[in-house]
DNA sequence: CGATTCATTGATCTCGATCAACAGACGTGG
DNA sequence: CCACGTCTGTTGATCGAGATCAATGAATCG
């Protein structure tokens, strides 16, 4: 199904059958969008949200001379601008990163389910949350860390995310982006992630190439980027999920 | 009353009377804080929310070594941690900054509240999303802007939020913030922020001695800090002309 | 093929960190 | 009352991480 990743081995908040039978219902259409367009404009009246269901997203503000800060990067499973349902009209821009499938939820869909479904909806509540902990995240990887530290805590994140949507083993996921979108992504400069990326191969923590990442020595790497997952609020950080397990019925 | 400043002018999703009349009913405390007192620690359970009514508050993570990268800056009329409502537990420590006074809401009060009143939800739902908003904005000054530009964005920022609860005049506000303060908001030492500062006097964009800003210039301030308040969603900006503004109808 | 994107490397510069010292305000206790 | 911390703000000297500027290589694609 489309939602099945959505809010995944989350702590406490992952669906019931009924409630994922209920947001499936909600979706009005599906499309595949290529890479790098955008979805949704900074100010943009919305009444749709968009479930990403296959490939990266991003949401970016830019700046006066078009230099480009993301703020978020979305996995399939995300809600990625649920946040547009209760304040309409958002405050950056949204768009894709990699070829992309998305599925469509109109928010009259999302009206009734906060009429008739009140623990749904904490939920859905919760997903927005839960994006808003990564934005606090990255703001501890801006304010404090150094660039090597930000690009392995960028790199940790990401696996444990793509690992909790079955799409990382933990040691190796693909990710459809550039050095340049790391930069974007840390807040530093191309050639200064090149460095950074071989400094981090050449000790051993991980690799980064053709947007294929390879996790050599991940305590190393969560060391050198301070990186703890609690703030994803995953089930089970420690162990690895089951490949590919199915929600028991 | 005690939620008078909560949501105030924000675009439309300020409180009806029942509205907040109910609100107001699901206090359940209100004490005095002193100042520099942690509320909550990250990983506490919590089943309790706290109104800021009068002084600051911030939120904040603290690296390995003790350095410390603030993430939320709280004023009077913000629901601190309201977030902990469908997240139960916090990513980050809550503290207060200055003396405070704070009014407690039971998480079963917001059951209550989501059961019933999905409008009221909604609207708390969004002022979660307004910090998320805000999130992006820090995101945005730390990724991408220059000291100084950081000092000042986050000094326009302030004044806007502050004036939209009435504890601006537009032109000088007391913050009870130190430099290090700042430091910790900015993602810079104390010392280059009292540099910082000096610079932004020695231009005549502004000043901060003893915990009070003077805006001097508020669009210079504004647009040395590239700042633009839409993100802050408030219903009329009575903020500084900017150059490229009213991008609605 | 050229054209474009992405990765890589070198040289240089600069912003902000770091280290260190000191001054004023304030409260505390002797 | 003064002596003494502590907290806050201030300034100077030096250092270094990362930006900037510039060039090149490799891969892909019309």
């Amino acid at each position: 199904m489309l939602t099945d990743r959505f809010l995944k081995d989350r702590r406490g908040v992952s669906l019931e059958a009924g409630e994922r039978a209920r947001l499936e219902a909600a979706i009005s259409t599906t499309s595949t969008v290529e890479a790098r367009k955008i979805i949704a404009r900074a100010g943009e009246w919305l009444d749709q949200s968009t479930l990403l269901v296959e490939g990266i997203m991003s949401r970016y503000l830019d700046d006066r001379d078009g230099l480009r800060q993301l703020v978020a990067i979305h996995l399939p499973g995300d809600f990625v601008d649920l946040h547009a349902y209760p304040l309409k009209h958002l405050d950056h821009d949204v768009g894709t990163m990699t070829p992309a499938t998305i599925a469509i939820v109109p928010h009259v869909e999302l009206d009734a389910i906060t009429e008739e479904m009140p623990e749904l909806t904490r939920k859905l509540w919760f997903a927005t949350l839960l994006d808003a902990a990564i934005h606090r995240a990255w703001l501890f990887r801006l304010g404090r860390l150094d660039a090597i530290g930000r690009v392995a805590h960028f790199f940790c994140e990401t696996n444990v995310r793509l690992q909790s949507a079955g799409l990382s083993d933990g040691r190796q996921f693909t990710l459809g982006l550039t050095q340049a979108d790391v930069a974007e992504i840390c807040g530093l400069t191309t050639v200064h992630v090149n460095r950074v990326v071989r400094h981090l191969r050449e000790e051993g923590l991980c690799t980064f190439r053709n947007g294929k990442v390879e996790i050599l020595d991940a305590a190393k790497l969560a060391r050198r980027g301070q990186f703890d997952p609690a703030y994803l609020y995953i089930d089970d950080p420690a162990s690895p999920p089951l490949p590919d397990q199915r929600p028991r019925r």
